[in-house]
DNA sequence: GCGGATCAC
DNA sequence: TATGGTGATCCGC
């Protein structure tokens, strides 16, 4: 059935994330469903990249095929042994002795958007956007729409379909209600998500000598009286089995699986793979591909194999008892726009991104020392780029990826469309040592940055100060230009610039063309400042810095403007003075900024001896405990192929 | 440690 | 017209 037909059929081979099968899919016409998003997509940059993707997976699965073929005898019978002692290690430490439960709420956002607006009932209704569906109540899911698909191909399937935006404020609301009752049978719950929570209900089963399925009924009657929404429940001797229990009898309902061996066996061998948390669309397909594998049984059978092939990565379901404190790694936020290939205008969308950014993590007390740009290029292709700190350039990286990866576009179609741009700062101080953060280090404040002095024509709002601690010496560092001014570099356009720089240059010696504008091997005269990915909005930050954001108002203003032509001028027009940025004349607000930017440039360096450089902001406890399902030891809930399936081996077998 | 890919909700 | 946002993890360099 699969890509043989596809001249008939040619949507049977595109297989996208929603053709799985879901609760309140059953009656669905999941060819007609296939065929319709296939219409709607094909031909779409977005298909493109997912033939892409798809081309990507089969050789993926080739390669494997071919380390599969050569598997000696002894190998296997090897690997066989690697396996069957594992095994034995987790029936082992397996604990049967608790007992799990796992509550999803049905079709939470779209359930929660209906008892605030009741017209809505029996009606088909999606929450979500004509570009992105959260979720669809029960009526819609019956023409095919679900969570993840678009809108506009939603609406296709189902032209009546009544979209609801999305909003958190009420979904936070109803969860805690959620949470209220929760509480009452596990104080120590976790949190899955808004609409998820996992309790261990082992204790009140003993005290009040009932069964799990009384408490799982009382659980969900109690959620219904608390908040009018239904849920449903599974309970099962570990997390992930509870999970998949939740989804049997989805909606309303439940389904319990006893505490004891046999009835874990049945249960697991029959379960499709792709049922357990952590195997998705593409490991399912590969396990299927390559060893015919559809269930957690032939997993099982194929488990010399898997061992052989898959990393040996622990994976193995943990003690489930012992609540643990969660610690965030990372924070980011990213956004997506109509493409655009004003790189100022993409600039102006970073800084925003930036400062958003900055109030997060000050909000949660956060330093961290490794800042990613992310992107996403008009053709959907992901990249990432670590360490940005506040001197590379967009564009470089932009090219820098084109160049790299895809030679048959030609230079001239290197344009700057982007539909999404995102940051994310990892690598965070340890908090759990207390400490402060160490006074050698250099502190990276206003790493992000805007807002300037009451001006009303900014596209940056005020400002976060704190935010970045960097550990080396070496380290570009916005803060860099706090101290480093007095020996009379420009950090800004110094040697920082240079290494990203160099690499463009390298890349467009061996490239055919050159685009960029020339100079770029001159770090002192090149860089127009509205393309500093950072940079360009940092002054503004350190005026905050000196308490000059409120200070005044309309004077400030005046004072700013004729700092600003003392100090600067634009050439012919169009072009700046000071770094030879260019900008058209009809880009005043840019010029405007861009002109700001010099002007603090010069307050800085005037008056730099006298700042205060840092302002640690203390964490306030960033231990909120997410959840407590961070893995105990070796617990590792993995992703991954070979852990997934190493997890799957281990909830069959350690875990029962 | 970085970049890409996968996954969950 | 049009395919999200946040966080985590793993693998291969």
């Amino acid at each position: 059935m699969e890509g043989s037909e596809e001249g008939d059929h040619p949507w049977q081979s595109y297989n996208t994330v929603y053709t799985t099968a879901k609760a309140g899919m059953e009656g669905v016409d999941k060819e007609k469903v296939q065929r319709i998003v296939y219409e709607m997509s094909k031909g779409s940059k977005y298909f493109q990249n997912e033939e892409r993707k798809e081309a990507f997976m089969k050789h993926k699965i080739d390669n494997m095929r071919l380390q599969f073929a050569k598997l000696t005898q002894a190998d296997l019978s090897h690997y066989q042994n690697v396996a069957d002692r594992r095994i034995l290690e987790l029936e082992a430490s397996r604990d049967l002795s608790r007992i799990w439960l796992h509550v999803d709420m049905d079709a939470f956002y779209a359930a929660v958007e209906t008892l605030s607006n009741p017209t809505l009932k029996g009606k088909p209704m999606a929450v979500g956007s004509m570009s992105m569906i959260s979720t669809a109540n029960y009526e819609a899911r019956k023409f095919g729409v679900r969570s993840a698909m678009p809108g506009f191909i939603a609406r296709k399937l189902c032209p009546e379909l009544i979209f609801v935006p999305v909003d958190f404020n009420k979904y936070n609301y109803y969860s805690d209600l959620t949470r209220k009752v929760f509480q009452r049978y596990d104080p120590n719950f976790i949190a899955g998500s808004l609409d998820e929570a996992y309790l261990d209900i082992t204790e009140v089963c003993r005290e009040r000598n009932v069964k799990s399925e009384e408490i799982a009924q009382e659980i969900r009657v109690g959620v219904y009286e608390e908040t009018g929404l239904t849920c449903s429940a599974g309970v099962a001797p570990n997390r992930l089995l509870a999970k998949v229990c939740s989804d049997i009898n989805k909606p309303n309902g439940q389904y319990v699986l006893p505490n004891n061996r046999l009835a874990v066996m049945t249960f697991i061998s029959s379960l499709p793979i792709r049922k357990i948390g952590g195997i998705g669309k593409v490991t399912e397909h590969i396990l299927k591909e390559v060893f015919g594998i559809n269930t957690c049984e032939q997993m099982l059978d194929k488990r010399s194999y898997l061992c052989a092939l898959f990393s040996q990565s622990t994976a193995g379901l943990g003690k489930t008892d012992s609540p643990q404190v969660r610690f965030r790694k990372s924070i980011s936020n990213e956004r997506t726009f109509s493409v655009t290939e004003d790189e100022v205008l993409l600039h102006k969308k970073l800084a925003e991104l930036a400062e958003m950014l900055s109030t997060d993590m000050q909000k949660e007390g956060l330093h961290g020392r490794t800042l990613t740009l992310k992107l996403k290029t008009a053709s959907f292709e992901m990249v990432l780029k670590a360490n940005i700190r506040g001197c590379s350039l967009l564009i470089d990286i932009v090219h820098e990826k084109f160049y790299m990866s895809s030679l048959s576009k030609s230079v001239h179609n290197m344009v700057f469309v982007l539909p999404l741009l995102g940051l994310r700062v990892s690598q965070f101080n340890g908090e759990k040592s207390g400490a402060t953060p160490d006074p050698t280090q250099k502190t990276i404040t206003n790493f992000i940055t805007s807002g300037g002095a009451n001006r009303k024509h900014s596209s940056f709002s005020d400002v976060a100060d704190h935010d970045f601690v960097s550990d080396t010496e070496t380290d570009v560092s916005i803060d860099g230009r706090h101290t480093d001014q007095l020996d009379g570099r420009d950090p800004f356009y110094g040697n920082h610039s240079l290494d990203v720089n160099y690499q463009c240059c390298t890349l467009w010696k061996n490239g055919a063309e050159k685009v960029q504008t020339s100079d770029n091997d001159d770090p002192n005269s090149n860089h127009s400042g509205c393309t500093e990915v950072l940079g360009s909005t940092s002054f503004q930050g350190q005026f905050q810095g000196k308490n000059v954001n409120n200070e005044s108002n309309l004077p400030e203003d005046d004072r700013l403007n004729s700092c600003r032509e003392t100090i600067m001028l634009w050439l012919d027009d169009y072009k700046c003075s000071l770094c030879g940025a260019e900008l058209p004349p009809n880009f005043v607000e840019e010029r405007l900024e861009h002109s700001d930017f010099h002007f603090a440039e010069k307050l800085q360096k005037e008056e730099s001896s006298i700042r205060q450089v840092s302002t640690p902001i203390h964490s306030q406890d960033q231990k909120h405990r997410i959840n407590r399902q961070s893995k105990s030891k070796k617990q590792k809930l993995s992703h991954k192929e070979g852990s997934c399936v190493q997890y799957s081996i281990n909830s069959a077998y350690g875990s029962y």
